[in-house]
DNA sequence: ATGACACGCCGAGCGTGA
């Protein structure tokens, strides 16, 4: 009886709070029925962490969450194992950025990197820290041919077809060379953008600003990503950028990006 | 463009995000 190779669909999600976004997220559940959902920016710690509507829903939920600031949790249709939050090793985190379970074999890292404020600020330096920091760790742990997956708000866009104005947004915040750098840095340890595997499309993009109507407008970045090693990466069957619940009332401004995989091998 | 728009903070503007 040969291992069957099933569908395996994980979800990244910056929900930008997740008591303002729970009737999103619940009717996106239900919609779509992923089989694991990372949230970001749930900005909740977890006594106060909404978990009845994903248990009604089949789920179940691993939260990590300090106020109402950051935070990230993982919703799953299967057991989860080895749950870990924040870097594995040496001190906290500043913030609840990182929660890492093991779900069929695939180690997933649910991840909401810091925004980093301003080029050239503390923020910033502490941003490109936590690159390396990330990267040091996921090389120290995992072999290029182990199945891991890193999903979340890289808050970096990883190349111009990434952004609507390149020339314009050229060397801000998302978009600057140092960021991109330490983005690079992070996948040449062996970590494959799936969306770029599947495709070279330009103006694809996770997150639209509230403001100027920039979804309108298609004013958008993809810094929303999922990160696989290859034996994973070669599994990927699509990556989608699902648009309607921005269009949603009180949306996030992130959309929820989808990785559809055939797992395991 | 010091803006815009939204969150959670505990009850009002403020810090923060991207």
């Amino acid at each position: 009886m040969r291992r069957v190779s099933r569908p395996f669909r994980v979800v990244t999600w910056n929900v930008n709070g997740l008591r303002a976004r729970i009737d999103n997220v619940s009717a996106y559940l239900a919609e779509k029925a992923p089989d694991v959902l990372l949230l970001q920016e749930t900005k909740v710690d977890d006594a106060r962490f909404p978990k009845v509507p994903f248990l009604e829903l089949g789920y179940r939920v691993e939260a990590f969450g300090s106020g109402g600031y950051a935070g990230v949790a993982v919703v799953s249709k299967e057991p989860v194992t080895d749950v870990q939050r924040g870097f594995a090793e040496g001190p906290p985190d500043q913030a609840a950025r990182i929660l890492a379970v093991t779900v069929r074999g695939v180690r997933i890292y649910g991840l909401y990197a810091p925004n980093g404020t301003k080029l050239g600020s503390e923020a910033f330096s502490y941003k490109l820290a936590w690159f390396r920091r990330l990267r040091d760790e996921i090389a120290g742990r995992f072999a290029a041919d182990d199945p891991v997956l890193l999903g979340g708000d890289f808050n970096v866009a990883p190349d111009d077809r990434d952004v609507y104005d390149p020339e314009g947004l050229r060397g801000t915040l998302h978009v600057s060379d140092e960021e991109r750098a330490a983005l690079a840095d992070l996948c040449a340890i062996g970590l494959v953008d799936c969306f770029r595997s599947m495709s070279d499309e330009a103006g694809v993009y996770s997150w639209y600003d509230y403001r100027h109507a920039a979804f309108q407008r298609r004013m958008g970045m993809r810094i929303d990503l999922l990160l696989a090693t290859r034996p994973l990466a070669e599994r990927c069957r699509a990556v989608v950028h699902d648009e309607a619940p921005r269009a949603w009332p009180s949306p996030s401004d992130h959309l929820p990006v989808e990785g559809h995989f055939d797992w395991p091998p």
